[in-house]
This record gives C-alpha cells, structure tokens and sequence, in this order.
DNA sequence: AGAGTTGCATACATGCGTGTTTGTATTATT
DNA sequence: AATAATACAAACACGCATGTATGCAACTCT
C-alpha cells in the first residue's frame, strides 16, 4: 500500500501539468485579451506559476504559442460523434460551425491572423495551421470528396459556407454578447437550407 | 505676382500636410504589421517625421487610431458611381465587395479586432466603427430597405454576403498574394446568382 | 542512501515603445 | 517690426515585457 506521502508525483506528469496549464492560460489569455495585449506575465500569473516555470518548459513565445496552437488542433480535431458515413454538406457545415461556435476558437483566429503578420511566427504556426484548415475541409469524407470533385457547384457552396461561418465566428469573437446569436441563425439557416437542396439534388447517404 | 518664397504655406496647411502623412503611414503600417506590430516609430519614420511632430499633433496611440479610422472612413465612403436607382441585392454585394477588396480594408479589420480587445480603444473607435458598418448596410437604400423589410428570406442572404465577404476580405488580407482569386471568385459568382435570384422573383428595379 | 538530474522560483539585466520636456524655426497677430 | 503662438525636432525619463542567470527543492537512478 502507497504511503500518503503528498509528492508521490513522477516528473514527468509536473511537466505536463504545468505545460497544461500554461497552455490553458494561453488559450485564456487569447480569447480575453487577444494576441496583442497577450503577455507572459499575465499567463503565468493565470495559470498560478512564475515566469521561470514558462521559462523552463519554453524557449520563448514563439515555442509557446506553437505548442498552444497543437494543442488546439487536438482539441478541434476530435470529432464528437461517429458521422462517417454520413457525407451530406449539411453536416459538414453544422460540424464546423459546432467548431468556431466554441470560445477556444477565438485563441485559433488570433494566432492565425498573428502568423500572417509576422513572418517568424507565422513559419513557426504554418504547421498547424495547415492540420487546422484540414480538420474543415470536405475531403477527408471520400464520398463527400467524390460528389465535390464531380460537381464544381457544390466546391462553391461549401466554400461561401466555410467563409460565412468564420464571419461569424469573427463577429462572435469579437462581441461575445449572445445579441447576435439570432443574427448567426438567419444566416446558418439559409446556408443549412441551400446545403440541403443540394445534398437532396445529389442523393446524398444520410445516417 | 506671389514671390517664390519656399515657405508660402499657411499653417493649416502644414498641419494638414504633416497629419495626413502620419495617417498615410499608420494605414500602411497596420497593412504590413497589422495592429500589434504597429509603433509610433515606424509611423514617424515612413511619415519621414519624428516623434515630436506625432506628438504634438496627438495625445498619443489612441488619439491617432482615432483620426485614422475616421479618415478610412471618409475614403469607404465615398460611391465611385451613383447607383442609387438600382435597389437590387446583387448590386450591394458587388459594391461592398469592392471595398473590401481594397488592401487598406485590412486597416480597418486590424482596427476593428483590436478596438473589441482593448475596452479603452474600443471606446474611442465606437462612432467610427458604427458609421463604417452602415456603409455596407442596405438600409441606405429605401427602396431596398422596403423589400427587406418585406421579405425576411432577404435580409438573410444579405447577411450571408456580408459575413462570407468578410471572411474572404480576412483571407485576402493575410495573404495577399493572388493565389487565392479564384477562390473568392466561386464565392461571389455564387452569392451573386443567389442575389440575382432574389432580385429577379421581387422584380427590382435596375437601371 | 548517495550523486546527479529535472522542475520551478527569485532576482537581475536589457531592449523597446511610449509619454514628457526642452529648444528652435516658422507663421500669425497687432 | 515686435510679440505671441504654432509646428516640429531632439533629448530625456519611465514603464513594461522579454530573456538570462542563480539557487533551492523535488524526483530519478544505481
């Protein structure tokens, strides 16, 4: 039987908790601050370390913020339900905007409009960024992909879907007040109404 | 006959002169930094000013976004043609997506992000950012405003056009190499159709 | 149980961006 | 023409956010 000694803790997991919850206080520092008025102290004061913790486990913000954007990509990659088999454009549109609808999505779009206005970090996040745009992409549901790859059409309604939806999430980010949420269902709903057509036009394989 | 004298400006004119040069740079500058990137500095050296001239003529950092924002306003403002007899969507997409395709339009998103994390810019940016917004609202218009009115299917795919132009504004601003024109000419061709759509079954009035 | 390594805190040092002050030339006022 | 006010430059001083040591405690290995 294990004595109750209190630090009974390997390092490895101190590593990853506190890596955790600098990640996390990073993330929370985004979405409350944004990416300009986002500081080191600040993270650490939040995630309850010093700055020599930040500093052990990082080299600087760059590295930091690399890791907080995998780490964010895990997060979004993970698919709630099994909808494999279902390749409707319907429901590619409610899963990604299920996606940005989420708070966290406001960290992804400020380091994603950061990288592209510095050319150091912007190399240091393209990875990522890359795994991200990728988890709202049709292709990886190969029916899906097929029926897109015959009908150009259906390429158009997807992407006036993908840069709606981020209009919106942009607004959401930026007034988290829920006064717009009647104006997001106008236009999620004609956009689920105008994906429905076509998924009926095509015969699509629904669950 | 006015003699030759180099210095024959009034000092209106030189304040003039000497504000619109740090406004030029500021815009330029949230264009090729962004917001958090931006300094007074690098203003007043593209401005070929020093700091002293900035300072003189603004309280400081917020006093200048200000009066830039105001003038990007005046700039978005201004019709390149009157068209106000022709009362249909699609006109008002393609007008508003003609602004926003401009690259100092990227000034104004970068402006509008940080004013909604910084309560204190956003703030003095309010009036500005208001009266920007109501450039691209239809309500200018009477006649369209009526049909709105009338038809909420409308209003919803006005919405759709403005928040997916935005997102395509937002990709076109950070990365403003061409590779994704066609892209956005998917989108357009596409919410275009729609609009045309509209216009045609309400019977809008064209020139 | 000892030496060695890793995790983290404290304190220090530095660069950079901003606001402030002082000084000088140009324009306006009378 | 003399005085006042304005436009701008140059130098200063400060705060703040990084990055860099130094030191101690906790864990790992043999």
């Amino acid at each position: 039987m294990p004595t109750s000694r209190p630090t009974a803790r390997t390092q490895a997991d101190r590593s990853a908790e506190t890596k955790g919850r600098l990640i996390d206080a990073t993330v929370a520092c985004l979405v409350d601050y944004g990416y300009a008025r986002t500081t080191t102290v600040e993270i650490c004061s939040r995630a309850g370390l010093t700055r020599g913790a930040y500093n052990h486990h990082y080299a600087g913000t760059e590295a930091l913020f690399t890791d907080v954007l995998e780490q964010l990509y895990l997060r979004f990659a993970k698919r709630e339900s099994d909808t494999a088999h279902d390749d409707s454009l319907e429901r590619l549109i409610r899963e990604g905007w299920a996606k940005m609808k989420r708070p966290e999505f406001k960290a992804v779009i400020e380091l994603w409009l950061a990288s592209r206005n510095d050319p150091s970090l912007g190399a240091s996040l393209a990875p990522a960024i890359a795994r991200l745009s990728r988890i709202f992409e049709p292709r990886a549901n190969p029916s899906l992909g097929e029926r897109l790859d015959a009908d150009p059409d259906l390429v158009a309604l997807y992407r006036l879907a993908f840069e709606a939806t981020i209009g919106l999430a942009l607004g959401r980010a930026t007034s988290p007040n829920g006064s717009a949420v009647q104006h997001e269902n106008q236009v999620l709903d004609l956009l689920l109404s105008l994906a429905r057509d076509q998924d009926r036009r095509q015969g699509a394989e629904r669950p």
